[in-house]
Order: structure tokens, then C-alpha cells, then sequence
DNA sequence: AATGAATGAGGCTTCATTCAT
DNA sequence: AATGAATGAAGCCTCATTCAT
């Protein structure tokens, strides 16, 4: 049997993702869960009180769940990455506007609310942080001379556009999506290369950016 | 002297980038131009029209100013896309949530205007997906294997990130958030190019992220 | 203690059989009973709702009233017309506008409230079309020939007029009115009748009408 | 060559009559017309101004129309009366609802304006006043001590109904629907009439009127 | 725990009208 | 003759919230 507050949390956090803040109405929430509007804001006292309570539902078990795979030793930095992706875009295909949800919206909230936000959003943005920084050590191309949280910024933003343009049966699924970001991120050379012969167009985007 | 409407389109354009669209409200925007509510619906007729008209004067334009550079000849196309990303986050740092502003508030636009806005963004990005392609022929190891919509879709996301989180005065200026960008997505030096043929001109943005 | 939604339905029914549907506003009926517009829209979700409650509350008891009369068997049909325009004309005279209130503003209406409106009148009328169909096999004069819907219709249009000009204090009281309509619809020739064999009960129209 | 105000008059008295007085908008007006709302405003002074125009324009024209008919010394009151019936049918057929229009949204208009168009329906109804008063002097059965006033309102109530249930295509054509009316009103054959002059003819409502 | 009653603030839009040109 | 600019008033509705039960 499932608790009221669950099946609160749980029909909320589904309609605010694909809604956004301002978009979704206590209203349609109580609908959702065929309780009254009473019944949603005795819960959570107010609107805002709803995303904050969806987000530190949300995010904090969606950080329990890959960090693992962050930690995990035996991986290399690029292979994280792209469990990272699949894992992010896999979110996003479930649950919609997970991430961009609340500071788009920070406008309306209270700067209380927002530092909370914020905080749960660098702490799962940090994954991807510890997990570029892995990368600058172990790789010799990858982010040479990015600063770590701005790649990690540039790639949530990548991971998160499908929130505007992906829908459910396209052309691509999600996991091709998926890896084609990666390749967009780490596309490189064939290894096979090295030992063709020089190219005749010495400035291509490499020589651009060696020294 | 200038006209009621072009101050209405001006600052309309100024707050709705701001605000997002159901952020912003009629009221809003007379009282800027100091006008009546009812000025401002004389003039677009709902609050759609406002939206409308913005980005049936902001969309095209934007795409006038750039258009000589896509189409430009002489120029690579990785060069292209290092200033695409410039003139995208210059925007952005002016006007804010240009391009992404519409989509992501859809929900609320008839489906007819949705087209009309989709179709301004298409065009848009189209520039980028011709860039793509360019780069695509031009070097062989960038976007090697990846759909060139896909990775117009995930360089137009890595763009728009900045809508969220750039605060003007921040710790990095628009132009260095602009290098790294272009670094994220093209970093790819490898140890072994540094014996080929040194390159006669060292500006342009390699100089810049190389340490 | 009469209860808000009772008083809201008292009010408005009185309101907007006065004024029509498009002239009344929410606001009206909000100051009236001396509760907010929003109280008002609480009760009845929206205009439409309001004048959809009157309709559902007026119409049925209406025909709850009035049915047993239809339906006696020891009364003959013109007895019954004769009552049926005393009913109805007493009912506008104390609440004005109640019958074409509806569909001659019904181009305001959803489909969908105009629909079950209808259903309303036709049930209404349908008292009628009954009631004309028993005197058509009684009465071997009165509407012979005619479409008993469309005697019905004439009927209910006839009814109806003193909406537009009746004003209480007039020169004619209700019941007189009432008497004349009933007398225009079955005034009929005396001179022969003389000879006809007396008939049982006096006490019909004709008696009436006679001087 | 029509002229604007020609044009105006004519469109506006369409939509009136189909929309009624509130329900009809300048902006609909100008439209229709293909001018501006000014322009509409100029012709008339006001919204009020149209609907005089309208009136002062439509109802003399109509009383022009069917006057000669009414003061035909060779013809009986009943025959008028059928005429007159069809005759207003055939109005609110083309135009729709003509004569209430007015009063019913009287409410609306300032005393001068309604005294204004009361007199004009004055001067209308007494056409069928006078035909009335004819009747009851030439037929000894139909409307007999009956207020002549109060006939005429209930014939012009009959009369106007269809307004709000007339369909162009419906099952029965305006033509069918005026002799039913004309039936309601005047239908009295009796068995004993048989015996009186043979009538030639049997079929049609002339049959039934004919005395 | 759950809800109905009630509301104030605000939002978008319609509308008739005035005014200057 | 015809119009665009501008407006104030009003209308319907949404929404988050408070309160008593």
C-alpha cells in the first residue's frame, strides 16, 4: 500500500519535470492524485515546498545511484563520461526536465529555496566534475586546458537539451543519442592514422590548438 | 524620435529574454514603456503576438548578422564554429534566453505559433548544422561518425547552458567561457603531432587555451 | 441558516433571469451575496457552470411541478393547456427570462453546455407536445393538421413574449394575460354551438371567454 | 458603386440580427465591412447609434413593405393575417432575429434610444393590431373578448420563436412553418361546418381558413 | 490526515470610445 | 472620408494560500 505522501512525490515530481515550475499548478497535481489542493500544500506547505521536496527526493538518490561508477577505480575517466551521459539522458527520456528544472525557474523562488536548490544541483553536478578531472589526468587531448567546471557545465548543457527536443519514439533512441554525444565530446583520431602519411592540410582543428 | 512600438518591441524583447515568457506578464511591459495594457495588446494583439513579433524581429536578424560567415569560403569550418559559439554567447550575455526561451515555454503557445517559432529556430541552427557539416569533410577525426543534426542539437545545448548559470561579472568573461566551449568540443591534441611541421601563425584560439 | 451555494444559487438565478446570461456579470452575483468573485467561481467553476447549476436546478423542478398535471388522467387536454399557461406565465412574471434565457444566448455556449441545456428545454417542452397531442385526439378542431412539435413550438414562443414586455403593475394582471393567450389559442365560434347538444362540464375556456 | 455607409448598414444589420445587440462587437462590424473600428464609429457616433440606424433603417422599410396589405379593403382580416405571418417568417428567415433584437437587450440602452425603437415596434406591431381588430369584427369565433393588444403580442411571440429554433435546412421549410402557425391560430373546422357552403378545395391552409 | 470554504492578487483579453490626423 | 493610436473599464479566470474542521 502506498502512502498518499509517496504517491504525492511521485505523481509531483513526474508532472513538474514535464511541466516545469511555473507550468504546473498545485491543481493539477492534486487531480493527478485525486486528493484537494489542501491535501498537496498541507504536505509540503507551499508550491515551493513541492520542488524542494521533489529535489531532495530526487536528486540525492539519482547521485546515490551512479556514484558508484564514479568511484569506481578500475574505470577510466572516458568510460565514466559515457555512463554518465546514458545515465543523465536515460533521466531525462523517464522523468523529463530533471535538471534545468529549478534554476530556470529560480526566478520565482525565494533565495532561501534557491540555495537549497543549487546545492543539490552541485553536488550532482560534481560527479560529472570529479569525472572530467579524471579525464585531464588520464587523457593527453581531452580537455587540455579547460577548466574542469566549465566542460562540466558545457556538457551538462549538451545532456540536458534533449529536455526541449527529444520525444519518445523519434527517429533516434535514446541510447544512439546518447552515444553520438559522447562521440561529439571525444571523437578523435583512429590510432591507425599515426602511421599514414602526413596530411596535406596541415590546419585542421588539432593544429588550430597545439602550440 | 521613437515609436511607440519599436520602444514596445525593444524592451518587450528585453524582459521576455529575461523573464521567460510566462514570466513576463502584459503588465510588465506597459509599465516599462508606459503605456496601458491595452497599448500593448493594440499593438500585438495577445500576449503570443508579443512572443511573435520579438522573435520574428530577433531570430532573423541574428541570422542576417552571422550568415556572412557560414557562407564564407575562405573560412574552415572549425574557425566557424569557434565564432559561431562567440556570437551565440555574446547574445546570450546581452539579451539572455534568446533561443531557447520559446521552445521550452511551447506548452503554453497555440500549436500554430509553436510552428512559426520552430521554424525560426530550424533556420537558426541550421548555421550551425551547415558548420557542422563543413568540419565533417574538412578534418577526420571531428564529429567522425555522429549524425551532424544530433551534434548541431548538442553544441546548440552546450550553448544555451550559459542562459542558467552566466552572471555578467562572474570569474569568466563571456569570450573565455566562448574559448573553452570551442576547447570541449575540439580539444583533441596528441602527443605525436607535436613533430609534425610547426604552424606558421599561432593565433586564433588554439593560442589562447594552449598553456 | 441558509447556506453560501444556496444563496448563490437563489441570487443568481434571480440575476440572470433578469438581466440574460451575457449581461450578467460574475461580479454581479458576487456583490449580491456579498462574497468574492472567486467564491462564486469556487462554487460553480465558471459562467457557464452558473447558469448550467440554474438550469439544472430550476427546469427539473419545474417539471417536477408541473408534471402531475400533464399526466392526470381525469383531466382533458385543453384543461390542461389552459393550467400549463397559467404555470408557465407565473413563473416568468416571478422570475423573468427562465425558459429562452438559455438558448437565445446559447451562441456563448460550449457545445457541451448547450447540449445538456437543450436537454433541459426539450424536457420542458416535451409537458407541451403531450399536452397537444391529447387534444388533438379530444378535440376534433383544435390543431387539426398540424405538426404537434411545431404547435408546441408556437406555443412556448407565445409564453415566452411577456418576458420582453410584461412589467409588473401593468394593466393586466398574469392570470389575465394568461386567460386572453389561452383564449387566442382557443376562442372558437359560439353561435353554433348553440345547437349543438349541451355539454357535460361548463367549466371549460369557452365559459370563460364567453360573455 | 455602394457606398460605405450603404455597405455598413447592410453588414451590420446582418450580424445583429444574427448575434443580437451585445452580442455583436465593432470590431465584428468593421471587419465584415473590411474598415476600422473608427470608421465603423464614425458612421454611427456609437454602438447604440448602429442599432437606431439599423432600426430606423429595417422596420419602416419593412412596415412600407407590408402595408399595402394591411390596408387592402379587399381582403379579409384572416387572409392578412396569413400573409403577415409569412411574411414576418420570411424576415426572420433571411435575417434572423429582427424584431426582438431590441427590446430584449433594451437593458443596455440608454432611455432615449429605447424609446426611439420601442415606437418603432409600436408602429410595426400595429400593423398586426389592425388586422387583428379586423378579424374581430369579420369572424365570429377567432379572437373573440380578446384584448386586441395582448392577440397581437401573442401572435408577434408565436411569430418571433423561430428565432431560436429555425434551422435553414431543417425538416420543415419557413413557408410550411408559417401555415402551421397560421393553423395554431386559426384551425377551428368543426363537424357541423361540413354541412355549411361546400368548400372547393380541401387540402392547404387556405381550406382551413376559408369561412 | 484530509478537506471544503473562501479569498486577494494578478493575468489576459474584449470592448467601446476619444483624439489627432 | 477614413483611420491608427491609445486608453479605461470591465470581464472571466487561475492560482496559491489561509483557516476551520
Amino acid at each position: 500500500m502506498i502512502s498518499t505522501y509517496e504517491k504525492l512525490i511521485k505523481d509531483a515530481t513526474e508532472i513538474m519535470m514535464q511541466n516545469g515550475y511555473s507550468g504546473t499548478s498545485v491543481q493539477m497535481i492534486a487531480e493527478k492524485v485525486k486528493v484537494s489542493k489542501s491535501t498537496v500544500i498541507h504536505y509540503f506547505k507551499s508550491k515551493e515546498g513541492i520542488l524542494l521536496a521533489i529535489l531532495g527526493n530526487f536528486i540525492p538518490s539519482a547521485i546515490a545511484e551512479f556514484s558508484p561508477v564514479v568511484n569506481d577505480r578500475s574505470l577510466k575517466g572516458v568510460e565514466k563520461l559515457r555512463q554518465f551521459i546514458c545515465f543523465h539522458l536515460q533521466i531525462i527520456a523517464k522523468s523529463g526536465d530533471v535538471y534545468t528544472l529549478n534554476i530556470r525557474e529560480a526566478r520565482y523562488l525565494s533565495t532561501e529555496s534557491r540555495r537549497i536548490i543549487e546545492n543539490y544541483q552541485r553536488e550532482y553536478e560534481n560527479m560529472l566534475v570529479k569525472i572530467v578531472d579524471q579525464i585531464k589526468k588520464e587523457d593527453d587531448c581531452l580537455f587540455k586546458n579547460i577548466d574542469t567546471h566549465v566542460a562540466a557545465k558545457a556538457i551538462m548543457g549538451m545532456c540536458n537539451s534533449p529536455t526541449i527536443w527529444y520525444k519518445k519514439g523519434g527517429l533516434l533512441s535514446i541510447s544512439e543519442i546518447a552515444n553520438q554525444f559522447f562521440g561529439v565530446l571525444t571523437a578523435r583520431e583512429k590510432i591507425d592514422r599515426r602511421f599514414q602519411r602526413p596530411r596535406p592540410s596541415a590546419n585542421g582543428p588539432g593544429s588550430q590548438l597545439s602550440s
